[in-house]
DNA sequence: TATGAATGAGCTTTCATTCAT
DNA sequence: AATGAATGAAAGCTCATTCAT
């Protein structure tokens, strides 16, 4: 049995520090902003090994979103298992999104101003990704229609669209502005207030 | 008196061709990916024309920035001055934005994308404008607050967030999708949606 | 007749605004930084005109430089006319210089700084002009040694360039050092510092 | 043990190389007029690796400069020491400038038309050590003076000016000339004729 | 004469990528 | 695996020169 806290220098461990200094870097400057130099400089490597472990400075985007990817439509999966109402489906989005903003804020950066908002980065597979997510989000919005838990009187495509507006806006500022999530508390507060008024509208 | 249809070649023209032509191209390609040569391909003038009438890319950004900021600012003023109930001032504002993508597509699209999210164009005067116009619509709400017409239970902040949100996510998935607009009933049917989910909530 | 203090806007007056314009600002930024802009400004005219009166930018530092050898080889006909002894027509070389340097500095100033030691402005017809300005000086002083009027045991070209170095220094430092002539005395005094070592030496 | 005469291709081979051909090319065109493709293109690489080895123009510029001071103020450093008489400290700054045309003519070249006549590339910095240059010939100058060595009815600064303008004019003619010095006799001709006539006078 | 809009070649600098070691 | 020297295609900006008015 290795010990458990050795020193492994295997070849994970550089990809992986590369990759999380692409995403620290990219976070900071933008993708076509972060020049290879600084994510090696980042990941104390030299530039050249980021060659090594991946084929280009696209690729290495690619493989970062791709992390995103499988996370939110892991969670997805999940969701659409765990849960029946309309009300727990998105609550659990938004606090994955809350929650992954506390763990690894720069994925999310980098999901909410690489991606979500820039049509720069957005070659065709990467858009079908973004589409396939709102998709979903509509499928569970129709879904509610049809049940009558979510008024119909409104496209469903509408209310994907206000429902994940907010959510970015709340997450999207809090990366522009570098706000820290205080606990768990204050998680709970803002998904509440979200999910109230999504609900049940901003009138009192 | 001269001809009516006259060609006019006035100083004016080309900066206006070429004012345009960048908004088109950064639109597409975003700020950094830009070229001059392209947005002189584009107006259909020689590369250092830009250069007569802009002193750098930079400023021509932030030319076009203006603009937008000029637009957005003169309709606050005049909705604070016209209207009385919170519904209505945001009902303008999000009629404002439709009208925009209507008519100048491309400033919409830039100001989605090169400014409400992207932290890299984000120099701090830009950002200024930016806090400015959500500290606005916060003003807003908060007043709305104390006279009972919004929730009182939602920070006002949060509430911007949502709304402001809503309003970005309708705007920029038809800028992404290239989603015309078609003619007045459908703004209205698209304001309507937004304000009735946020007033009332998406519950039936 | 006409009035003897008539404004006149002939040809000459533009031409000659533009002549000293260039001289100030070739003076100041060297000939390859000069622009025609900056001409046109310093000239108070537009940047076309000056490609009315001259044919390129070249040709205007040109006439610059033949305005310069101008004056210079008429006042080395007047020497070799008026003056007998070696010491006399050096001393009216030096007066002539120093003079200048107090008339037109800018026009001193281009001479040291861009035909002097310039090798980058030098083509060959302006080396040539140099050349036989060197060769004129070599002349009077090789005239010298057959009068036995100075040493013959250093080769003229060598006197020559001790006596134009020494002088063109002094007046090169003024020019870098803006240093202002103060008055026919020190004039005088310089002529007479350099004349003295010269012939004299510098030994007591 | 390495081969004695393997090629080496250490870092410094190449910096040097680019040291070199600057010099050269920045010796025929002028700082200004010498572009880094000619650079480039005269030391037999890329373009783009100068810019590996040096951050700009400018400070490739500036390094090859500091070589010259370098140089330079060590020699007068060592003269202080080894010599007495104004003769001798003088006789050793003649022919180091000599001995430095033979070896390194471009670097002396670039000395003279880029630094000591040109008030376009005379940055404050750049002047400074000019400015100091002169400052230590004046120095050994007017301590000669009141040695009673050399005479006192001229100002310390106009000797420095005769001097180094006669020591100037001499290598900058060889310079701008292509004159080549011809072994060791030729320099010592040159030093002794140059110091002769300064110390001596032209009379014979 | 006089203006300044218009052109485009040319320059410095950056940086993704390759490759010898 | 690891390094960083080497390459060269872009990109932003300047400016002499031309030309329509």
């Amino acid at each position: 049995m290795p010990p458990i806290n050795r020193q492994s220098h295997g070849r994970k461990d550089k990809e992986t520090a590369i990759f999380d200094a692409a995403c620290r870097v990219i976070r900071k400057k933008g993708f076509h902003q972060a020049r290879i130099t600084d994510i090696a400089q980042e990941a104390g490597i030299s530039y050249g090994l980021v060659y090594h472990y991946f084929k280009s400075k696209t690729q290495l985007f690619d493989v970062i979103l791709a992390e995103w990817w499988n996370g939110l439509f892991a969670q997805m999966e999940a969701c659409d298992e765990n849960y029946q109402r309309v009300e727990d489906k998105l609550r659990a989005l938004v606090e994955y999104f809350l929650d992954q903003y506390e763990k690894r804020p720069d994925l999310v950066h980098i999901f909410i101003t690489e991606i979500s908002r820039s049509s720069t980065n957005l070659t065709p597979p990467r858009l079908k990704f973004f589409k396939s997510f709102m998709d979903r989000v509509e499928m569970i919005l129709s879904s509610a229609q049809a049940e009558n838990a979510v008024r119909a009187d409104v496209k469903p495509r509408y209310l994907t669209y206000i429902f994940l507006g907010a959510v970015e806006t709340f997450v999207s500022t809090m990366v522009l502005e570098n706000h820290p999530l205080r606990g768990k508390n204050q998680k709970q507060r803002i998904a509440g207030s979200l999910l109230t008024v999504f609900f049940n509208g901003a009138r009192p």
